[in-house]
DNA sequence: CGTTCTAATTAGATCGATCTAAAATACATA
DNA sequence: TATGTATTTTAGATCGATCTAATTAGAACG
């Protein structure tokens, strides 16, 4: 049953070349007379070769992968995010090693070992909630190409790719300023990572510079509902708050069902106002969640050139790629009565 | 900057022990002394050993490494697949190599070579619409272990793990029958894959056994969006039909959303019946979709499964296995008035 | 036709681990 | 102590491509 792998031994014999001949032809150089190039690629197409890459990078030391690793795949941002890094590697013609963190740093630190036993050129790391600094430094240290995503651990060890958090928050809050809402609440995921305290800070940064109240800041775990009871926790609230603004569209989505919930409708009861954009935003019943467009696709795509960028010249500058978010304003916020 | 990779001879070299016998270590033998072993493990951890992959498995064959080719990463019904696949894999020590075809069959192909290249030692292929049986033969003639999952090319030729793609119309079906609805529609995708013929093959079947009216298929194109103009469509239909079956819970979502904007009310004016239960059918407004559920995690952890079985005995006799689906009724479907 | 220059080809060493088969060491027993 | 057995260790060949440096073929010219 298995099959004897065809080499590219096999090749030149069956070509009548040398081995380095044939090497050259499937690495499209052009020291090759297109005759014996036509009858080599003849050959290849016939015994349907395929070459081994190990033998490759283990000569050419190169193995055209990147391990990505991200903390889940249930949230569509990750997938956005990874859509975005695999279609720009792709065009360079670098393979995904794709890997799930489960946002557990041990985890974490096994596949990046893995990773770069299978040899991966380079890493983009959407760092596990908790993560070490030591984790990078060590990665740097042994001059792996890193570039950080999203989230960041120990500042100017990697390149970074990212959205301004903190202006995604001032737009929110202006926008719910203008609307007269003067008591807002954030509804956070309870955790400790970068963009928690990038956000939480923005925020009460932003209510103190416009005049405003912090209403109150709640925290609830990231659950696949979207933890509608944090309707009933903002409403309990003393003062209450007339508008929150939500970590993310999950949350913000579980907000609005548990708002409904409770009889109350979002935009004139209580404005909520989520963080990504995700595309089932504009799927199913209005209202439609008013949002902070985050293009984890443009990210992934800017990690990615970052990546390749220090791939090809590791002693390059550290670089940071901030993408600027924009508000999109649709039914969830409304003036305050 | 490009520091030296150090090699297993470094190691051997600095725990005064042979390569071999530093290999054993590494790969946890026990033909190893406790105290050689603990001698060259405290080298490994002050190198920061890594080995090189591409060495091993060009010595060894084995690359501890599986490829899986997905249409795209948007809809999160494929997030939740590779969730699966990777979660299966990851348990084995094998890592993911990701690609998405964005459901060309020439891309991948492409693709498929790539895999192969970096040498995977299985295939987990989620066909994309319009794959030549041919691609699928070659394939397996050349001995790759290759698991199709959920839409399938050429019977027969390698192992499927899918879902029941009549029963879920069945399901669905039935319960409009329950019901009272009589002229059912169903929302189609355009296009020519297996996965559609199936559900529409029984559709038509199903509808026949319960003396149902079919009151015609509509077809719209897969967007972000969820194609709301479907409503349009299903409204200008003669006889007007009472119910609509969609493909997915992406079109089910937009026609949800057409409605609307027509003034209609899904489960009043239109029972409504997705497939798939994409998590964010919870979140946000109601109604809440009424759907099919059909584990795309599962599947993913069973098309593992079947690649790891086939990896390790290439001459098994060929299996299927098929996810038995639910009905998950919700808000958008009631009785006909 | 011999010489020179360029274009095309190739032999052979090499990458870093693993495997086989043999050697060295330890251990038990007579 | 000698001998046989079990346990550890190791030298050296090997995987399949790529690279370097050297060779050969081909073209151009006087």
């Amino acid at each position: 049953m298995a099959v004897k792998r065809t080499t590219l031994m096999d090749v030149a014999r069956a070509a009548g070349v040398s081995r380095a001949t044939a090497s050259l032809v499937i690495r499209g150089s052009d020291l090759v007379a297109d005759k014996t190039r036509e009858k080599v690629e003849k050959v290849i197409a016939e015994l349907d070769y395929v070459p081994n890459s190990g033998a490759a990078r283990l000569r050419g030391q190169k193995s055209r992968t990147v391990g990505v690793i991200i903390p889940n795949l249930v949230n569509s941002f990750f997938s956005e995010f990874v859509e975005g890094i695999e279609a720009e590697l792709d065009e360079q013609g670098y393979q995904v090693m794709l890997a799930s963190s489960r946002d557990d740093p041990e985890r974490q630190s096994g596949l990046l070992r893995r990773l770069r036993e299978h040899d991966a050129e380079g890493i983009i790391l959407f760092p596990a909630e908790g993560t070490e600094p030591d984790t990078i430094e060590k990665l740097v240290a042994a001059g792996v190409p890193l570039v950080q995503a999203m989230r960041h651990v120990g500042r100017d060890l990697s390149d970074f790719a990212g959205s301004d958090h903190g202006l995604a928050v001032r737009l929110s809050v202006r926008h719910l300023r203008d609307l007269g809402h003067r008591r807002i609440s954030f509804v956070s995921l309870a955790g400790k990572v970068s963009t928690r305290e990038e956000r939480l800070g923005a925020f009460e940064e932003e209510l103190r510079a416009q005049g405003l109240v912090n209403a109150g800041v709640i925290d609830v775990p990231l659950e696949w509902d979207g933890s509608p009871q944090s309707a009933a926790m903002l409403m309990a609230l003393e003062p209450r708050p007339t508008a929150a603004i939500c970590f993310n569209d999950i949350l913000a989505s579980g907000l609005l069902r548990g708002l409904f919930d409770l009889g109350l409708m979002p935009g004139r009861d209580l404005s909520v106002v989520g963080h990504d954009n995700l595309s089932f935003i504009d799927l199913g019943a209005p209202p439609r969640l008013t949002t902070v467009q985050v293009f984890p696709r443009q990210i992934g795509a800017a990690s990615a050139k970052l990546l390749l960028r220090r791939i090809k010249d590791p002693g390059a500058e550290l670089k940071s790629e901030i993408v600027t978010p924009r508000l999109r304003v649709r039914d969830t916020t409304g003036p305050v009565d």
